[in-house]
RNA sequence: GUGGAUGUAGCUCAGUUUGGUUAGAGCGCCAGGUUGUGGCCCUGGAGGUCGCGGGUUCGAAUCCCGUCAUCCACCCCA
């Protein structure tokens, strides 16, 4: 049997309107906040991920599903968005010809890694990007709107973690400063953790061997080595978000996994059991340098991704009654059957759902469908009904039932509905 | 890439410790009870290479070896 290839999975029809729900709610609250949508293609030329996301990180050396095309070109299964928002805002100009750009995307991302629980090789992100923004106020309305977003989408239960990484100038000072005083606790750490100290320090910082953290907790902290502008920067984001009353807390060790990011960075964390271990349903911060270091103009920067299949996972479960059916046509018979088709169809015309059961045999056998499948009213044209020109309309909530004459059928069912 | 758990009907699972006739249950599906009426109830039916391969044995879902898959976790991220 072929199956669904690991770490990827159906989302089936009983899933799919939870699906859409989170969906249309996104649509509707981004758009009062100014985004318009924009749909890149799900892959790229390699390059453009090697040198917005970084070489060293995981996603690039180890999780990128990556192949040659024909004609000898690398391609790759986007492993995130922003690069190709990024790439596509260079390309067509956009910063030129929208004063405001303020976009969106809603789409599958591709990464190999060993599947767990919130965590497949293809996922969906909702992407939320604003370019040419500089100012403070900027990196508030996106903390506040993700806040939103969560919340429409119907996740409650969220805590909102806030840090600066600062920018190039202030950054590589201080991770001289952290491998410096990783190397007099070398003896000390974990495995992994004096691996991390040489390959790629920021990483030590999340580290959750219990050991460590009294270790971790020691080393400098980079809001201390934040040069005056981001510093000022960072402090006009807090006291913009205590403004409008957005709780959030305050996380020296809250590194972003993407070299890109610049100043602030920001993640929203479930407290819902429902997540496992990877409960960080969304995560972000500004990439001031990354238009700019893709060959576009020095443009700014800023956005977040929500992982949709951990917002689901987190959210609160609601029942969607399923109406798949205004009117089910129940004919007996061949003649009948004709009939019901062309009485299908005008019902569609008028904008109802109607369905036939094209395999039906008995009458109970039709019922019995039309009862699991929650058609409103059922239609029964049978001997009886044929001799004197009626259809039997049954109202299954009620089970009342009435004879409506053929002529007037569609017109009943309508007055059914609207009156 | 590493570690742990689990693979039996469409779904959820018993049965595996202590090998023993035709491998079970609930739900779902189909049909009948009601030859023109759904839900509830009753009755019957269909549906399984017991993940796959090999071994031990008179005999394997059950014991042994291998392998694959899924889940959870590490790593890392949404």
């Amino acid at each position: 049997m072929i199956r669904a290839v690991k770490g990827t999975r159906d989302i089936l029809p009983a899933e799919t309107p939870g699906w859409q729900r989170v969906e249309d709610a996104a649509r509707r609250l981004l758009a009062r906040y100014g985004f318009r949508e924009i749909r890149t293609p799900a892959f790229e030329e390699t390059q453009l991920f090697a040198r917005s996301i970084g070489g060293e990180t995981d996603i690039v050396s180890k999780e990128m599903y990556t192949f040659d095309d024909r004609d000898g070109s690398s391609l790759t299964l986007r492993p995130e968005a922003t690069a190709g928002v990024a790439r596509a805002v260079i390309e067509h100009n956009l910063a030129e010809t929208d004063p405001i750009l303020k976009l969106f995307m809603i789409g599958p991302m591709f990464r190999r890694e060993q599947p767990q629980k919130g965590r497949q090789r293809q996922f969906h992100q909702i992407n939320v990007e604003a370019f040419g923004m500089t100012r403070p106020s900027v990196d508030v309305e996106m903390i506040e709107l993700s806040l939103a977003l969560l919340d429409c989408c119907g996740m409650k239960e969220g805590d909102l973690f806030l840090n600066s990484v600062g920018d190039a100038n202030c950054r590589p000072r201080y991770v001289a400063a952290l491998r410096e005083a990783l190397r007099t606790e070398e003896d000390r750490l974990c495995a992994d953790c004096r691996r991390r100290s040489e390959t790629n320090p920021l990483r030590v910082l999340d580290c959750k061997v219990a050991a460590d953290q009294a270790i971790i907790e020691r080393l400098p902290r980079i809001t201390d080595y934040l040069c005056p502008q981001c510093r000022d920067h960072f402090n006009e984001v807090r006291r913009q978000l205590d403004l409008l009353d957005v709780p959030y807390r305050l996380n020296h060790r809250l590194v972003r996994g993407l070299d890109y990011y610049t100043r602030t960075t920001f993640e929203i964390v479930a407290r819902s059991e429902a997540l496992g271990a990877q409960n960080s349903v969304l995560g972000g911060g500004r990439y001031d340098g990354l238009i700019k270091d893709l060959g576009g103009p020095d443009l700014a920067g800023i956005g977040f991704a929500i992982g949709m299949e951990r917002l689901v996972l987190a959210s609160s479960r609601v029942e969607i009654d399923e109406k798949r059916c205004d009117v089910f046509l129940v004919p007996l018979g061949a003649p009948a059957f004709d009939r019901a088709l062309v009485a299908q169809r005008d019902l569609r015309r008028s904008g109802r759902s109607a369905l036939i059961d094209h395999e039906a045999r008995g009458l109970k056998a039709q019922m019995r469908k039309a009862d699991k499948i929650g058609a409103r009213y059922v239609a029964l044209l049978g001997d009886n009904e044929l001799a004197r020109g009626v259809w039997s309309v049954r109202d299954m909530t009620d089970s009342r039932q009435e004879e409506v004459p053929e002529e007037d059928f569609v017109g009943f069912i309508e007055r059914r509905f609207n009156g």
